[in-house]
DNA sequence: CAGTGAGCGAGCTTCCGCTTGACTT
């Protein structure tokens, strides 16, 4: 192997491999895989009486590749340091040069914002010194990110409950998703009536949709509408048009691809990113962490030939977008792919077509021409009506942009009105009224967050980075702070009101499904109680500000106008006495604790708040002779709304119903909700069905139907091989081999004929299949 | 995904931001 001259570090391994090729043999490229060095694990590691020190060190699962590194730059002439060129980045160069002992005479700092040859070139003829200043806004970044969490934490465990965790974002994540939780719960959902109708041209037939632009407070203000409908004659009062433009969004960035996918492609966050990464190494698109809408020179190009040769001239509008989101650092272009003329990818999966698909049309929308669309809006006026309908139509003058892309829309609301084209119409022309109907509308909650518009949120904030969306989502999910709801929605009832060609009006409830959860963010008890907590000892921490102004004071420390273990001398000295007086136990209930009451006949004390294990309720306590007795919360209770009633319920567990064949029938509550309990076998018993209320014959059925359950379990089993069954699942048949499970090919429409080969060769395909996509590693 | 089924506990837990593998559940 050649020994090259210089060795050129930047961050990630595939970056490395793109800008290997664009240097020449002198150059050998290498990753640092991000940071090589950061404060101590386990310990606090900063040193709070010599000007905050911070104590590093090089993590066990970097020591060979500082290694690596450190006897390629002894071998080098000239070490590179190429880490981007936001603050991390800085920070990195600062700790390589450091760790690998490297000299100033042997060492350029350089940074490039896209992986262009121009780009690496340029830069290689640019170097300069690291920026100390900026590395010092990282450090004092770092250090304030170690004091907040480390010692809010700790405050946590001992007033609320063991392995909790607070920051400087999670916990205003948290906040975000529990306060809006608070306005669903405060809000008063009101009915009202939206009138529609239709009418047609009298003189040439067509037809059109209006509706009464506002909204009827009551049924009977309805119905009052439509009678006079009944017997008014209509006409055009006035018709206006007017000229709309629409402009394309932006190119990705994290946070807007992370959106789009949810939206489109029903992507999780962590899913999308995960995707994104194999896009990624494999050369299909450009970095996927980056909050810069910028597009290179050169990617601008290859999308305007691409529009020009595919889509048409008259198609092309080269724009350049600026960010506008707190915070943003910009090391990278926006997303984009690498060959913007590659639509369909060799071997890629259906998962990373898709996203890479989105990506792509998006690029390409960006740089397109706005669409024309001719707005007109049509009054109609009814005689003896207190209000005109109003019938609104678009026409696309011109498409533009949305030949290729439309934007997704985060309101699941049914209201939008789909649009029409309004027949042509003239002031003063007569028309007939075909059907009207009032329909009862409900107002709405504001929505609760999903996991993309939480990202949205949290990018408008400032608070968490490309990087950390993803991770800070799944880490208040592993606390238990939030979780994702399940619901499919509720059903409500809804008043319609029609009118017959007889004038007459028909009234009809109707039934529809509302408030669906699946997938949005809720706070468990715990998340809510630990918002409390927080937000009243530590206010500043939590203000949604907090990290912008914190923010400020980094800029200037990078500007090298204050000094930063000034800056976070001057946190800690309001900090940390607020974690003091927050430890501080007073007398009193626990945090977040309520009392219920008193229980029957003992008199002793009922309250509910987070223990050890979780939400709690307990019976008499400590002080007194008689231990006091505790029982989780269910599932679907919860601290701050169980009644004195349902607690004591809790306490009746495990119950015993009677016998059924000579054995007794218990209900239980375990770790996995409510069962039944005979025979030593357990049967879950179902959500829909309070456990308290369980009847013995209730139980029975359920034990019956587990045993069905279990009886056609099997669909066959083969004596030559005992251990490899084929059985019938929750989700369906299923071979069961060796303690794993394996998927029955679609294809085979009977699974009791599959033979012990065929069984064998499905066992083999899953196996040589590639590795599962890695899932969200579970809590301990 | 494919099944589970305590107990208020003695030695742990925790932050945010950079970046990818190496583990078998």
């Amino acid at each position: 192997m050649s020994n090259p001259k210089n060795l050129v570090i930047v961050e990630s391994p595939a970056k490395a491999k793109t800008i290997e090729k664009f240097l020449g043999d002198d150059y050998r490229v290498m990753s640092s895989y991000g940071h090589i060095r950061d404060l101590k694990k386990k310990s606090f590691s900063i040193d709070v009486d010599h000007d905050f020190e911070p104590l590093y060190e090089i993590p066990e699962d970097k020591e060979q590749l500082v290694d690596e590194l450190r006897k390629a730059a002894a071998k080098a002439d000239t070490v590179w340091l190429a880490s981007d060129e936001d603050r991390e980045g800085e920070a990195i160069a600062w700790h390589l040069y450091e760790v690998l002992g490297l000299k100033p005479e042997h060492t350029r700092r350089i940074v490039f914002h896209e992986i262009t040859k121009k780009a690496i070139l340029h830069a290689i003829e640019n170097p300069r010194d690291i920026d100390l200043a900026r590395v010092d806004a990282q450090q004092a970044r770092r250090v304030l990110d170690r004091i907040v969490g480390f010692e809010l934490s700790p405050v946590l465990w001992k007033r609320l409950k063991p392995a909790l965790s607070a920051g400087r974002v999670q916990s205003v994540a948290v906040r975000l998703i529990v306060e809006r939780e608070n306005e669903i719960k405060n809000f008063v959902s009101e009915p009202y009536f939206r009138i529609t109708g239709t009418f047609t041209d009298a003189a040439t037939g067509s037809t059109l949709r209006a509706e009464l632009p506002r909204r009827l407070p009551a049924e009977k203000d309805a119905e009052e509408f439509l009678k006079a409908c009944a017997t008014a004659s209509f006409a055009v009062k006035s018709i206006s048009e007017k000229p709309l433009h629409k402009s394309p969004a932006p190119p990705f960035t994290t946070s807007t691809l992370q959106q789009e996918a949810a939206r489109k492609l029903g992507f999780s966050v962590s899913q999308t990113m995960m995707v994104a990464q194999r896009l990624y190494e494999n050369g299909h698109i450009t970095y996927m962490r980056t909050d810069s809408l910028n597009l290179s020179d050169d990617a601008i190009a290859a999308i305007s030939t691409q529009i020009k040769e595919r889509i048409g001239e008259k198609y092309l509008h080269v724009r350049k977008y600026h960010t506008a989101s707190k915070g943003a650092q910009e090391a990278h272009e926006a997303i984009r792919p690498t060959y913007v003329e590659t639509e369909t990818l060799d071997g890629a999966t259906a998962q990373e077509q898709k996203l890479y698909t989105l990506i792509r049309r998006r690029a390409i929308a960006s740089q397109m021409a706005d669409a024309r669309i001719q707005k007109t809006t049509v009054e109609i006026e009814g005689s003896g009506l207190p209000y005109p309908f109003a019938a609104s139509g678009e026409v696309l003058l011109f498409d533009g942009f949305l030949k290729v892309y439309a934007e997704g829309h985060d309101d699941d609301s049914n209201d939008a009105d789909e649009q029409q084209t309004l027949p042509a119409l003239h002031e003063g022309d007569a028309l007939a009224l075909g059907s009207a109907e009032a329909t009862e509308r409900f107002t709405q909650h504001p929505p609760r967050y999903t996991e993309a518009s939480l990202v949205k949120k949290m990018e408008e904030l400032g608070i968490g980075r490309p990087s950390t969306y993803a991770p800070t989502i799944s880490t208040i999910q592993q606390r238990e702070y939030i979780e994702r709801g399940e619901r499919e929605g509720t059903p409500r009832e809804f008043t319609t009101l029609t009118l017959t060609p007889a004038g007459d009006i028909n009234r009809e409830v109707r039934t529809q499904l509302t408030g669906g959860e699946k997938g949005k963010l809720i706070p468990t008890d715990i998340g809510m109680i630990v918002n409390d907590f927080l937000t009243e000892y530590f206010p500043d921490i939590l203000d949604y500000n907090f990290t912008a102004n914190i923010e400020e004071k980094f800029d200037e420390i990078a500007h090298g106008k204050l000094p930063w273990n000034k800056e976070i001398a001057d946190f800690y000295k309001f900090f940390h006495p607020a974690v003091d007086s927050a430890l501080t136990i007073q007398n009193g209930p626990k945090f977040g604790e309520r009392h219920l009451g008193t229980e029957p006949g003992t008199g002793a004390p009922v309250s509910v708040k987070i223990g050890r294990f979780g939400p709690v309720v307990q019976i008499g306590d400590a002080e007194s002779d008689e231990k006091p007795r505790f029982a989780s919360l269910l599932k679907n209770q919860s601290v701050s709304t169980i009644t004195l009633e349902e607690a004591l319920k809790l306490f009746d567990f495990p119950r015993a119903l009677g016998t059924f064949e000579d054995l007794p029938v218990q209900v239980g509550i375990g770790r996995f909700g409510p069962y039944v309990r005979h025979d030593g076998k357990y049967v879950s018993i179902p959500k829909d069905l309070p456990a308290a209320e369980v009847t013995l014959d209730q139980a029975i059925e359920l034990i019956k139907a587990k045993r069905e359950a279990e009886n056609n379990k099997t669909i066959k089993t083969f004596d030559e091989e005992p251990d490899l069954q084929i059985l019938n699942g929750r989700y369906g048949p299923y071979i069961a081999f060796n303690k794993k499970n394996y998927k029955i090919p679609r294809t085979v429409t009977d699974p009791a004929s599959l033979t012990l080969e065929d069984a064998r060769k499905i066992i083999a395909d899953a196996d040589a299949a590639p590795a599962k996509p890695r899932r969200v590693p579970k809590k301990k």
